[in-house]
RNA sequence: GCGCCUGUAGCUCAGUUGGAUAGAGCAACAGCCUUCUAAGCUGUGGGCCAGGGGUUCGAAUCCCUUCAGGCGCACCA
């Protein structure tokens, strides 16, 4: 809808400037608004303000000559109107916003989504937490931000995948091996001591309980240093099954898991920096290996190589992004903790070093969630091991709550999250606000079938019959659904979408209480029915972008 | 000290990329179930968009500045 009027709008645009009626040296961006108040018509735009200036014509002057060249020729406009300063709106035919009810009939799930990204190769990285424990509120927010955008770009046509990052390499991998052998050692009454900035949860003594029942008191008398892998393998490999399954009751697969190590394992690291040795991105001084990624945009040069020989974290992630990039992926996208944004400008330095543009890589931040309880702030810290898990918050509150708070808000705006409002309002949480509209379309549509009324389709409606205003409010509600997604999808701010949805159910629960669907009047049933089957279309399709399910019964 | 993010109703947050009279959910108050699910609906109250200055036809939105909160500023990962 939007498209087509820009195009008549363009054509009014030229048709002016062949008459002389206006000068248009440069080519002017058209935007079209949807604007608040109804009075202004279905979609408004600010052309003519802006046109102002450059052609030196009042506003308004401006509006009526792009009026006066607008040719509609499949006549789909209603009414224009000059407002205000110069606002031209717009108000469409009834029967052309009443066509969409087609659309979203004939395409099913597949209304909505569109084929922006053309196939394109995205890779969206997401969670990465150290296997070194499990994870917690803050990577479950990351979680549903990056899974939900995944989908979304999905749904405009990228080609996804999701990969987690597996740090399994350095020291903290070191300092959990010494934690598990430590306690593995107390475990068999040696007063072993804990190492001061070890892992301190609960969790630690469950893999060395773990370990000792494979490999019984094989490793008492083995020194640590001989048998650190052994240990270290066997913890990270205990928390990643962990990671997965906890992700997976929350609904997140991923397609890849990247391990830091094999990248050291195979020659990358040094292979990539021999690469940027030789176009120079690379030099040396006071003994160390710096990137000059001062050229790239970022305050600093940063090192890579330390004085001692070895690499800073930069260097494996300098192989990692090259990695990536020689997997074919044209933009890559990156969820992390907000507490990294110092780290953006570095990286982005790495992707020019390898030729790529600056914004082949977009970062997303995401703030790190404080936990309330009694209203109080709960001290996390991991290595304390005193920190609320992922896994609590989905039995405490459900996994669809849990998705559903994650995503009702910007991702880099700070999130309080009250574990005892969480839990006293469950009931009132806005997720079920949007399923319970869902259910209630699944009932009503249980109700036909036990009436014997079939589900409706194109063919069998008389769309004038849909002559109530919070039906037509419905109908231009549902006619959005596709630039929600577009602009959600675009500006990686999946939250858009929830507030979409809690509108559209806002409507739909307004008219049933208001209007009965199913009545004596078949028509106007088949009708009304056939207008509930298109929302159910479009709420089930955004409830499962988002990674929320969307329930028959409530 | 430098940089990034944030500051909008009592609380938690949106705000269509600079548009018309700033919105929603909780919480408070007053109503609505014989009828397709009341986890719902209707109404009321509630605002110096942190403060100040600027840019222009027009600012919550852009620029400068002050204040407040959070987070970064490693040859850690």
């Amino acid at each position: 809808m939007k498209q087509t009027l820009t195009e008549i709008l363009l054509q009014a645009l030229s048709r002016a400037k062949e008459r002389g009626e206006l000068k248009l040296e440069t080519q002017p961006v058209i935007t079209l608004d949807t604007p608040r108040d109804k009075s202004h018509g279905d979609l408004a735009t600010t052309l003519a303000m802006t046109l102002a200036k450059p052609e030196a014509k009042a506003p308004r002057k401006i509006a009526e000559i792009i009026v006066g060249n607008i040719q509609d020729e499949d006549g789909i406009i209603e009414k224009t109107e000059i407002a205000g300063p110069g606002f031209i709106n717009f108000v469409f035919r009834q029967d052309r916003w009443k066509k969409t009810l087609f659309e979203i009939d004939a395409e099913g799930p597949a209304y909505g989504l569109l084929n922006i990204g053309k196939g394109e190769k995205v890779l969206i990285e997401f969670v990465s937490a150290n296997p070194t424990g499990p994870l917690h509120v803050g990577h479950g927010r990351g979680a549903a931000v990056g899974d939900a955008l995944a989908n979304l770009l999905s749904a405009v046509g990228y080609d996804v995948s999701r990969e987690f990052y597996i740090n399994d390499a350095g020291r903290q991998i070191r300092l959990l091996a010494l934690s598990v052998y430590a306690r593995y050692q107390q475990s068999f009454g040696n007063d072993f001591p804990f190492p001061e900035d070890g892992y301190h949860g609960s969790y630690i003594e469950e893999i060395a309980q773990g370990f000792s029942k494979v490999h019984s008191d094989k490793f008492l008398n083995v020194p640590f240093e001989e048998c650190e892998t052994r240990f270290g393998d066997y913890g990270k490999d205990a928390m990643l099954v962990d990671i997965r399954t906890d992700l997976e009751a929350f609904g997140v697969r991923f397609d890849t898991w990247f391990s830091e190590a094999t990248l050291l394992a195979d020659g990358s690291v040094r292979k990539s920096l021999d690469e940027l040795t030789a176009s120079r991105n690379l030099y040396e001084q006071d003994g160390a290996l710096w990137l000059r990624s001062i050229a790239y945009g970022d305050d600093k040069d940063r090192v890579v190589v330390k004085k001692d020989k070895s690499y800073t974290y930069l260097a494996t992630d300098i192989a990692y992004h090259r990695n990536k990039l020689a997997r074919g992926f044209k933009t890559l996208v990156n969820i992390w903790g907000a507490d990294h944004h110092g780290y953006i400008p570095r990286v982005q330095a790495v992707i020019q070093a390898f030729g790529h543009p600056k914004d082949s890589l977009h970062v997303v931040l995401v703030q790190l969630v404080a936990i309330l309880r009694n209203g109080q702030p709960v001290p996390m810290s991991k290595r304390a091991g005193n920190f609320v898990t992922l896994r609590d918050v989905i039995q405490d509150v459900g996994g669809d709550a849990a998705r559903y708070i994650f995503l009702t808000r910007r991702s880099d705006s700070h999130l309080d999250f009250d574990l005892d409002i969480a839990k006293e309002q469950s009931r009132e949480n806005p997720v079920y606000y949007v399923q319970y509209a869902h259910a209630r379309l699944s009932s009503l549509f249980r109700e036909a079938e036990a009436r014997k009324l079939a589900v409706p389709r194109g063919e069998d409606v008389d769309l004038a019959l849909l002559d109530l205003e919070e039906e037509q409010n419905i109908i231009k509600m549902l006619a959005k659904y596709p630039e929600v997604i577009e602009e959600a999808a675009l500006s990686y701010e999946p939250h858009r979408l929830t507030f979409y949805l809690q509108d559209l159910a806002g409507l739909l629960h307004n008219y049933y209480f208001k209007h009965r669907v199913i009545t004596e009047d078949t028509a106007r049933t088949t009708v009304k029915l056939f207008l509930m089957k298109q929302v159910k279309t479009v709420i089930q399709s955004a409830l499962k972008i988002l990674g929320v399910s969307a329930p028959e019964r409530m």
